[in-house]
DNA sequence: GATTCGATCGGAGGGATAGTTA
DNA sequence: TCTAACTATCCCTCCGATCGAA
């Protein structure tokens, strides 16, 4: 990977140009050159393939994804980063994050496929879909609950303290 | 300056296109996406180089930049896609916009470089500074005195009424 | 009247902080 | 009782429809 500077304003134009969420500035490039992407990975990302195939993906790769994603999106809400990142660790391992997705409070649960679940432990809880996932995850919390949210998540995951670390830091 | 990364092969394609030397990557990237140079930052002292290279734009082109803009912005609220039109219109001829922004209410005035100067004709105008633009414009109002707004200013820079149509459609 | 314009105020979303429970 | 963990109330900001004024 290779890093280059440009303006602001072109800057916010890449990432206008966002399609996909997840989209690393290397793919909206390549699309909007009319370049040719650059085979297996980007592909396994970008179409839903099999749930196999999206297990593979390196937690390293997923990492820059992620943290590519939020740092591209111009969202500036917490719950926006924190939406985005969930949605990126559920592409990266669908199946490990269902395994992971029942981490809970004292009366609270934090995700379900069931919004109704969510409303039904605890009050206004906001539940909200992560998207392009059928999981919900309670949403009236501070930041710093987000935080622990994604961090047993990932510890749950299997990442690497430092990696989680990061991941939270975005948050 | 913001700071992408972008996989080696496009490192290496970018870096093919340089045609002068010292060419920053904005530069050689704005060529290869057909943008405009850099537009005027706010109260700069501006080069004619880039006026004149900025009011030569197109207005189809323009008007097609615009209607991607919003389309492509996740931006829901009027107020955002309210705003990014009038950006695109300013870069694409800033001298016809600065020439068609006195359009002012029966109190209040819309345009201004100095948002004191919005604050003080009227109540509550919750000015807001037009992206990458030395203007600032009222912003609490109605979504249709939105699309009056831009109507007129369209009106005022020459544009056809269907051109004009076009745009307020996508307030 | 009819129409245009202004800006108050209600509603929604976000999230810190006050409160509760173990 | 004291503290740490967790909850959810409630305040703040932003948006913009609605209603009042010109």
């Amino acid at each position: 990977m290779k890093t280059i500077e440009v303006d602001e304003q072109l800057y916010r134009y890449i990432a206008s140009r966002t399609l996909h969420i997840g989209e690393s500035a290397s793919d909206i490039l390549r699309r909007l050159l009319s370049l040719p992407t650059e085979a297996v990975q980007a592909n396994a990302v970008e179409d839903h393939l099999t749930q196999q195939a999206a297990e593979s993906i390196e937690p390293e790769q997923l990492l820059k994804m992620t943290l590519d994603e939020v740092q591209l999106s111009k969202e500036e809400s917490a719950i926006a980063r924190f939406m985005l990142i969930l949605s990126a660790l559920y592409r990266a391992q669908p199946g490990n994050f269902s395994q992971a997705a029942d981490i809970k409070g004292r009366k609270r649960i934090y995700f379900s496929q069931d919004p109704q679940a969510l409303l039904e432990n605890g009050n206004t809880t906001k539940p909200k879909q992560v998207p392009d996932t059928p999981y919900w995850v309670i949403t009236n919390t501070n930041t710093g609950r987000k935080r622990l949210i994604i961090e047993q998540l990932m510890q749950a995951m299997g990442y690497s303290a430092d990696t989680i670390a990061e991941v939270c830091n975005k948050v």
